[in-house]
DNA sequence: TATTGTTATACTCTATAACTATA
DNA sequence: TATAGTTATAGAGTATAACAATA
């Protein structure tokens, strides 16, 4: 008996399968994320590469891009934003390349995004053991592998 | 020795945790059921709307929306595309509300669906244990009740 | 008046193609 | 030529507000 069906009164065979399972929280969990951080007035993406500079000061853009798995040219308005923010600055190296800092005004918020990613963190895993979690951890890397690769 | 860090030179603060192995999984598995529907010219909320329909013929689009926990607005361009497409039809019952079927043709395409959908499931998984699913998906309903509520 | 559906709109994330600049 | 970054654009999901239609 599971409340979301008594509630539309429909079956939905979706539930329970593992794809849709994660969609659904991993939508609700980036809400809740986003909520966390909007009095920092930063988006997911802006207090990840926050994270990421504190504790790589100097790499470039596409350092992160290949971290992040993300496509360089979505880190442009993200860059441009915490640039303008005055949270970050970025000096020249090589060829085109971009090496990133925080700025002293993007240490202090970057203090304030490790304590509420903390604090959203220990929100959504307050009912799973230690042990819960690091299963979970592993089992989406796994799962993560084999939706990526087309490995036949 | 984690191979993204080790690819990219960088300490990722975010490898771990567990908001963020759940977001790049998902967006690995959403991509992965994309493609496998690409072929039947659907898109995963088209394939969902199928799927649902054909368990619950003749409900509403608000049955629906409570049952995805999705909001009206964004079920009329689904809607009305698989309408376009000759996939399911409408009849009007009470007030405003239209009861929804899949036609023959959209009958047809929801067994390919299913199949797909049944591959794409069996593909994320096949590296976990029965029990290992069992335990991924209930700490995912977990999660997502925790991360959804307000609960002080 | 409450419910259902619709329109319009906007924001975020993701993706690609085509371009510029530099070693 | 290869690498780094940029621009423009597009698609998909999600969200809200305002509105129309019906019991």
């Amino acid at each position: 008996m599971k409340s979301a069906e008594i509630a539309a009164g429909l079956s939905v065979p979706l539930e329970g399968m593992l794809g849709f399972e994660l969609r659904r929280t991993a939508t609700a969990v980036a809400a809740a994320l986003s909520d966390a951080l909007e009095p920092l007035d930063l988006r997911t993406s802006e207090a990840s590469l926050l994270l990421i500079l504190a504790e790589n000061p100097g790499c470039t853009q596409s350092d992160v891009c290949r971290a992040l798995r993300a496509q360089p040219a979505n880190m442009v308005p993200i860059v441009n934003r915490l640039m303008g923010a005055g949270l970050i600055e970025r000096e020249p190296i090589e060829g085109r390349a971009m090496s990133l800092f925080l700025t002293r005004k993007g240490k202090a918020l970057h203090e304030r995004v490790k304590k509420a990613m903390a604090q959203h963190e220990a929100r959504i895993v307050k009912r799973l053991s230690k042990e819960q979690q690091k299963q979970v951890v592993e089992a989406l890397r796994i799962i993560c592998k084999d939706a990526c690769c087309t490995d036949s």
